[in-house]
RNA sequence: UGGGCUGUAGCCAAGCGGUAAGGCACCAGACUUUGACUCUGGCAUGCGCUAGUUCGAAUCUAGCCAGCCCAG
């Protein structure tokens, strides 16, 4: 019998040809869109629909609107009305993709979810479990929002483009059987705010309103008025509107005072930090006793760096061989070994 | 009215006789399934105006104009 696999469809490029590869590799395939906005994405369903069709496999919507909201889109707002920047993709995958969509899975009796990221799953005789790893495709790689995966889902998991060495070859594949999306654009917004204006949308959503406050100089100095919080995040030179004799940073975001902190590009390095909400794919916590050296990466597109994990009871500490440009609180810090395997990940605190 | 200070791009600002730093903003690219983030490039034949000194002036001199401050 064949094996049964929900596949998780946007009604871009990547999901698509997930379905043609997933089929062409003997599965049955029963391809899903969630949807997660009150205003449904139609556009994502529609073209979802016909890809299926076009293969010739079921197709289902999701209502994921609830979980949505409240996993995402709250902690979303939450996360900017205590002064951190938060990365929704990761709880999306976690508690979505990974999570409601996952059992969804089960309930319609398959044994595999696929999704179209750019990742692997594979089976690791250094580790004896299945694990995460780096795709091919480093550019597109997009492990680092995929440590939240709980360790033994890893092996129920399905990417069907893992083999695919390019987003060129992606978009052939789907040129070669007829899909109008080949050329669709790849998506790159906040998928839950059109038109992009995240700032709009947080004063639309939030609580209290973001209050002006000043912009102050490391050494104290008072430089300028800032519009509020959530406007700005660890790094940012852009939009302080602040003339120095050289370009400033976002270097801290002091909710006690309501102040926005800068400081020149050097005071942006640090290295170290700390994280919460850890999630291990791989087993590792008893070597974070004594310290576990491995390549953490601060942010999507920063570089892994040479680091060191150590436990300090509920939390870790992380120390970087370099120091590290603008560790932001509420991103992501995920850990990978030398091979570019996922060893886990957390939010820095 | 007298005295002092200032006048450099849309904004802030360096330069103080040798041929216009820098930052903000803006524009154009690059990057991007978070964070209007980061990165790269562009952006004053001209330094309030007019004369003068000088091989050479934003830089010195004189006059004028404008603004600010103090005095009356």
């Amino acid at each position: 019998m064949r094996e049964k696999v929900l596949l998780g469809m946007s009604g871009g490029v990547d999901s698509s040809v997930s379905a043609i590869l997933l089929k062409k590799a003997g599965y049955e395939v029963i391809g899903c869109t969630m949807n997660l906005l009150d205003e449904p994405n139609e556009e994502a369903i529609r073209d979802a629909k016909k890809v299926c069709e076009k293969l010739g496999i079921e197709h289902y919507v999701f209502d994921c609107r609830k979980e949505f909201r409240c996993h995402v889109i709250d902690t979303f707002i939450s996360e900017y009305e205590n002064a951190r920047t938060p990365n929704p993709c990761v709880e999306c995958n976690q508690y979505l993709k990974f999570g409601v969509f996952y059992e969804k899975a089960k309930e319609l009796g398959c044994k595999y979810i696929a999704t179209g990221h750019y990742a692997k799953k594979e089976y690791s005789e250094k580790y004896k479990q299945y694990v995460l790893r780096k795709s091919n495709e480093e550019k597109k790689d997009q492990t680092y929002f995929l440590y939240t995966i709980p360790r033994e889902k890893v092996q129920y998991i399905l990417f069907p483009l893992q083999d695919n060495v390019s987003k060129e070859d992606t978009r052939a594949l789907a040129e070669e059987y007829g899909l109008e999306i080949a050329q669709k654009k790849d998506s790159q917004e906040i998928c839950f705010i059109k038109d992009d204006d995240y700032q709009r949308f947080l004063k639309e959503h939030m609580q209290k309103q973001p209050k002006k406050g000043k912009i102050v100089l490391t050494t104290g100095e008072i430089l300028g008025t800032h519009n509020g919080l959530i406007n700005y995040t660890i790094g940012q030179r852009k939009g302080l509107g602040i003339s120095y004799k050289e370009p400033l940073y976002v270097v801290k975001l002091d909710i006690q005072n309501n102040q926005v902190i800068v400081g020149t590009e050097k005071e942006l390095y640090s290295n170290q930090l700390e994280a919460i909400n850890l999630n291990w794919i791989v087993d590792v916590e008893n070597r974070l006793e004594k310290g576990l050296e491995c390549f953490a990466k601060i942010r999507y597109r920063a570089k892994e760096a040479k680091a060191k994990v150590i436990k300090e009871n509920e939390t870790i500490k992380v120390v970087f061989q370099e120091p590290q440009r603008a560790i932001t609180q509420g991103q992501s810090v995920v850990f990978y070994d030398e091979d570019g395997i996922v060893l886990g990940g957390g939010k820095i605190k």
